[in-house]
DNA sequence: CGTGCGTTTGAGTGAATTCAACGGCTGTGG
DNA sequence: CCACAGCCGTTGAATTCACTCAAACGCACG
């Protein structure tokens, strides 16, 4: 049971907008939305929206990272998702969103009308199968993640974690951190301390080498694997 | 840590197809999809589809009930989700499967050919954003279940997962349950014991009844919900 | 040089697990 | 019709893994 007194960060919006002219890219939605956007920046833990607000925009990571999260009541935490470079998030069927994102770090975010974006699909059936493809690569992801949450312990949360995020990075096998020990614990499903602890058992372990506590080198990346075996 | 030696039932195919003139459903992807139906019955416990298994059909469940999980190389399970009847399932935007399908009790299930539904989804607007309201709804139902694996512990899992099936059934304060304590246990990232101590912590606390194992009487429904406040 | 935040480490506790036995229901076969 | 086997669910005892509480550490920043 995870239970913590103070909530994560509160954020409040802080946005200094700017305009861009295009950015394509055939990986994500068709380069016709990149037209479409705005680019805004936001500061660390500053809230992008939130749980239950409208959902009028779709957004895309154009630098630092973002998380996405589901509050409980009592302030516990649950972050359903990480989003680095070039990631989509955001996008919603209904109105209004069902959770609330956030800048890890300083962030840039190209941000496009939602509306806007379901206008194109009603004519364009490539964009709407696009837009069916963001959602379901998002199923995907989080449905593997129930697997972390429900079947595994401490160091094999933690491995998965680290495989994932090598995966992710430039670096073969050195992967940067965004993201704060609290936001990995809350990903997790486990606490900061037991986070921390794990970390310096794979290091002991010679799985891994912490070169700052951001910055993780994967030394035997067969035995972080195997760990899910 | 869950660890099972023993892997869920193992399931062999037995399906007795049958056709289907039609079926009207306005809840679910057009009445059209259930013209190109087929209904098949698959016993207890027998497989629907299997992880990596090519996606060829779409699925809705007639009658009695279906779960979906994902297996972890060493025989741990987490299910995914479980599929009452009106419910669709096995939708999936790449030509594989990413989970599997079982039924949970003697079932009938309507049997779609994805190929027929995304033909159609090329063509007609109205199903493709129908495709994408399925795929997003059952995004939204597995990222509140994050909350669940993440955050809860047994009693508000189990409180939770009771008052959610409360919710799918007929009648107002009394579930009945389709599935066991195994599957419930795998659903809820718990073991079996663990599920079945806090359903009778929570008979105790006469928050409900049990009436036999697998029907259940809500008598306290504030009780139940308050444990996740 | 102190302050503050994020991270690590330690000690003790506790919730859920493991291992084990028992109880109840169902279906089958004598 | 009863006996028994098999399955499912419950209960008990002991263990363990992750949590809580607490303190110390290191680094960045003023």
């Amino acid at each position: 049971m995870l239970m913590r007194p103070t909530p994560a960060a509160v954020a409040t919006h802080s946005p200094r907008g700017q305009f861009v002219k295009s950015e394509l890219d055939i990986n994500s939605i068709a380069g016709s939305m990149e037209l479409m956007g705005t680019r805004i920046s936001y500061a660390r833990n500053v809230e992008i929206f939130g749980e239950g607000e409208p959902a009028e925009y779709l957004y895309k990571v154009i630098s630092g990272s973002v998380r996405s999260c589901k509050l409980l009541d009592d302030g516990r935490r649950q972050v359903t998702g990480f989003y680095m470079v070039g990631e989509v998030f955001g996008l919603e069927l209904d109105e209004d969103h069902h959770f609330s994102a956030e800048a890890v770090n300083d962030a840039v975010v190209l941000v496009v009308k939602r509306s806007a974006i379901i206008g194109l699909a009603a004519r364009d059936t490539d964009i709407a199968r696009q837009l069916w493809a963001v959602t379901a690569r998002e199923l995907q992801r989080v449905q593997d993640h129930m697997l972390v949450l429900g079947c595994m312990n401490a160091k094999q949360r933690v491995a998965t974690f680290l495989l994932h995020m090598a995966l992710r990075g430039s670096e073969e096998n050195e992967v940067e951190l965004p993201m704060s020990r609290q936001d990995i614990a809350d990903y997790l499903g486990l606490t900061i301390e037991t986070v921390s602890r794990t970390m310096t058992q794979l290091e002991n372990d010679a799985a891994i080498g912490l070169t700052s506590s951001r910055r993780i080198v994967l030394r035997n990346r067969a035995a972080l694997t195997r760990l899910n075996a």
